[in-house]
DNA sequence: GTATCATATGACCATAAGGTCACATGACTA
DNA sequence: TAGTCATGTGACCTTATGGTCATATGATAC
């Protein structure tokens, strides 16, 4: 938690801050990331980062809450319809979504990404809460299941990670694809995909 | 590469090395490892690391192919079958292969997973074969489109990167699930993902 | 015996890291 | 005006890094 005299900055200092934590942070990852590049960017003395946080750590989980916060925006309001909506059209929404979030927040999708592949800094930083964003998919599956859209017979647990990791391997595909493009092929991206999740690669028998 | 002075050294003091390299950089990563705990740990004099190898990523890289020969150990007369075999139980055979590698090589697998999680050192790792590792899955897809036993209207490139990941996944997976026991339950264990990858995880409609 | 050679060695280098601390500043109180 | 107190500041600290280099060693050749 970022101390007391950093939230009672002036916003404009505050966000030149977390500009320059961001992009160094995304830049570099965790571990190379310079706090001295970092006060550089931010125009402030080094002194006054450690008035403001507690150390490194401390900004960067402060940076990734507000990139939660950020992914959050953008689907709630699909969150809301998860009960009444078909199962895997839920699923095409979270997934456009998720998309469309990582297309205009490539620094905050880079930062939250680390934190998702890098089993040993994510033990680092989260320390207990570590399993805890298994339950998101867990949970969708049990609602899945609930409505037999979802085989019954999968490990869920597995089958959650497995949604996590391939969702973020959607997201850089889909970033790499197509950057200059508009989203015009979103949708259709995310059918592809999730007709791959839905049927499998294999042909039908 | 190592210098010639490397690969003339006596064997036993050669293990020694890449021993304590293995050790720490599957201990820490790459970036965080040290140099001089290495050769500490090796019980050599730094001086005589730097006539060995030209840096850090030289001992790194030189492992990572130490790696690669040992895992091909495995899957290699697997490989040798693939023409003529069913295409899923080949499939079944290449990740059992991986994960016993992985079951019995824990360092060297997470050496490799490093490496296959963190893009932006492998682009300074491979450099030019940075996309490489994609073939692999590619061909193996095409022989399996050639049996009819694999949709034709998949993306070949993103669908043979979900296979590399979730084929990690699913080491890492079985390696904390199964640490204790044996390999009694490898079998089954990728039989339930493959039938995920074949038919997907939505009901029959 | 001496010249040549590859190899061995560890003190040493520049650089940078994350973090601290004594002091400066400036707004508010009395 | 003097005192108080949160905040600002940058020189400085320790520790570690990857890498170098002058010198030592010891085997071989003449």
């Amino acid at each position: 938690m970022p101390k007391q005299t950093f939230l009672n900055l002036p916003d404009e200092k505050k966000e030149k801050i977390i500009d320059a934590g961001l992009r160094e942070f995304s830049d570099k990852g965790y571990r190379e990331a310079s706090t001295n590049i970092i006060v550089e960017n931010a125009g402030i003395p080094k002194g006054s980062f450690y008035q403001y946080f507690n150390d490194k750590k401390d900004l960067f989980l402060y940076i990734c809450g507000l990139a939660a916060e950020k992914k959050l925006i953008y689907i709630q309001d699909v969150l809301t319809k998860a009960e009444q909506m078909d199962f895997f059209e839920l699923f095409k929404e979270i997934y456009v979504a998720g998309i469309k979030f990582a297309k205009s927040n490539t620094k905050y999708f880079a930062i939250t990404n680390e934190l998702l592949k890098d089993n040993v800094l994510r033990k680092e930083m989260l320390g207990d809460q570590y399993e805890r964003s298994d339950d998101f998919f867990i949970n969708l599956l049990k609602l899945g299941m609930n409505k037999g859209q979802i085989r019954k017979d999968i490990d869920m647990r597995f089958v959650s990670r497995l949604l996590t990791e391939s969702g973020v391997l959607l997201g850089e595909y889909f970033l790499e694809k197509y950057t200059m493009d508009e989203i015009d092929h979103l949708e259709e991206f995310v059918d592809d995909y999730l007709s791959i999740i839905k049927n499998g690669i294999g042909t039908e028998e």
